[in-house]
DNA sequence: CTGAAAGCGCTTACAG
DNA sequence: CTGAAAGCGCTTACAG
């Protein structure tokens, strides 16, 4: 911003021409002109290196083409979820600004709410806020749209709608294969720091062993595994005191792909054997999963498929409104899942 | 961007003041002005809901307090970078978008040059670009102020300097580390996709080699890995046959912990043992390094130190900047240099 | 087909 | 201490 950049003024004065013409024939609106205007007005822009100032054009225009992302961190998940709705905002002519909030603190969250907000972003997409409801309410409030990844349960004024994961019936569909490779006995490794994404995987699998597991047969339960490294070693001795009993093998599935390394890590520092002793399941796809020994099934997530509904879901709702102007802000509770696919590796096969 | 929002203008004619008194109180310029005026914008703001429009104020200012930055992904490095970017930005009261050009796509990395440049960024952030040294002048040349991070030899009036990681002196580190650790013959898996970034790794594995490894009795290699599966076999292959002619252990330091771990898993599910036969550093620290079985020695990266440095070096430059006008744009070749740390883990030990 | 003019929402000297 | 006015760079009806 330092060297004064050239602008339609210059544009203008060079070719002879009045800055509407210029604007014109640069924006290729559906306004009749002279092909020797528009080379002439083209040759110009070209030759001072003229490059359109996108803060001006959206202040007149009140629109920005700029949708607003916030994940609560690049890692793993998030990262790539990002990329794919980078992509899908792009082929829609589009450009999403994406923000991390830190893991999940509400506090750089409303933070990046309040810049994406103030930008005048034509959209928003967020992950389920680590926010409250209310304060959610008051700063969207002002119209501006939002759309929910991986949200549940949410007011239904404060968004449009949401696209979603189905953790759920990918978690049922682990425990099946569970039972199928044999598994006597079955182990959900719970986060529960991550809310409302372990409330969804743990209903998918109770769900799965009623269906699949006859509870009464094989036993289910839920370990709770905390940050804290004690955690991890008690639920590991406990599965171990299972592996004793001899009963066959044991299934695990984990929070995600990270959780379900560092379980059999531990195992497998034990003695204890995956696949034939334990076989794991756990969520994501990282490319980790596929890459380390033995490799883990896990649960596959097609991104760009989310990425591309949630864009839609916006846009939709984008173009609707521009037609009816200022109407009431149509709201939702539109869900849309989005399936999972196990990939079958090695950690859990016989 | 719909419901009209709330204006400077609103907020006069309710408070009963001019709209300069409005600006004024809200942006606590040092002017002076009577408390009760203060009292009375800032309370009628806080009733009608007001949000400053950045766009508009940018467009005033001729300033917009928004860096970009360009990483080649979101994935492992990248992300968390630019996560340290983010948080450095916001610490000195600007703030950071952050672009993908899925990996290292000189047309998407275009794109979003152009994008950042044509909303006025104060500065831009990119690594060693993939796009021609021409086009990139071409682009940034209108005196956009451009940092480079592991970026090494570029043209010097094409960007304000450099905060590269230290990745040659973390090779010879880890060369070293190796040959401590009793390696008597040595491997660096190369990814030459990786251009500057391999090239700097492989300065580092050659020096530790001629340092630590006397040549004449360590022999060492070079082992090119591809994207194909064979590539990675055959190196395996390769590793498998040096340790079967059981002259020691044989260390190898891998591009990243990718291929660390993926070349590890190769190794340990044919039978070789990781550390006994082989002894494996990766670099990067990514999470999955340190939970996987055996963890992984690597290379530490001090990615908060590396933003900090980054940012500085751009805030230095815009400050600067800001006291003598429009001075030629001050470029330089000034490289700072971030070391690595090696953590020390079980796949290296003796 | 082209241009004069108003306007987007804010900031910044400059008077008073 | 406060306000009138010009200006940031562009877009968009509206005349001609």
């Amino acid at each position: 911003m330092s060297k004064r950049s050239v602008t339609i003024v210059d544009i203008a004065e060079a070719a002879g021409v009045s800055i509407a013409t210029v604007s014109n024939v640069l924006n290729r609106r559906n306004v009749p002109m002279t092909e020797e205007t528009i080379r002439k007005v083209e040759q110009t822009a070209k030759e001072l290196g003229y490059r359109r100032n996108a803060i001006a054009a959206n202040l007149s225009r009140k629109k920005s083409y700029e949708l607003g992302l916030i994940v609560p961190s690049f890692g793993a998940y998030y990262g790539r979820f990002a990329e794919a709705m980078e992509q899908a905002a792009h082929a829609n002519g589009y450009h999403m600004s994406v923000f991390s909030a830190g893991g999940m603190n509400p506090d750089m969250e409303k933070r990046h709410l309040e810049v994406l907000l103030s930008r005048r972003v034509d959209g928003l997409f967020c992950h389920g806020l680590a926010m409250s409801p209310e304060s959610t309410r008051a700063i969207v409030g002002d119209g501006t749209p939002l759309v929910l990844f991986n949200g549940w349960g949410w007011p239904e004024d404060i968004a449009l709608g949401a696209v979603n994961l189905d953790f759920s019936g990918g978690c049922t569909e682990a425990v099946r294969h569970l039972a199928d490779q044999g598994c006597r006995s079955l182990f959900y490794l719970s986060r529960r720091r991550a809310l409302a994404i372990n409330e969804q995987r743990l209903t998918g699998f109770r769900e799965g062993v009623s269906l699949y597991a006859e509870p009464s047969q094989i036993p289910a339960a839920v370990l709770e595994i905390t940050p804290s490294p004690d955690s991890l070693e008690q639920a590991a001795a406990q599965i171990k005191d299972k592996v004793a009993e001899n009963a066959g093998p044991v299934g695990v599935l984990a929070f995600d792909d990270s959780l379900a390394l560092a379980f059999m890590s531990k195992l497998l520092a034990d003695g204890t054997r995956v696949p034939e002793h334990v076989k794991i399941v756990g969520i994501n796809n990282d490319p980790f999963s596929a890459a380390c020994y033995p490799a883990i099934t896990t649960l596959d997530i097609d991104y760009d498929r989310q990425a591309e509904l949630a864009v839609r879901m916006m846009l939709d709702h984008l173009e609707a409104n521009r037609a009816e102007a200022d109407s009431p802000l149509k709201t939702g509770d539109r869900e849309i899942r989005i399936p999972m696919k196990l990939i079958p590796r090695m950690s859990s096969m016989v």
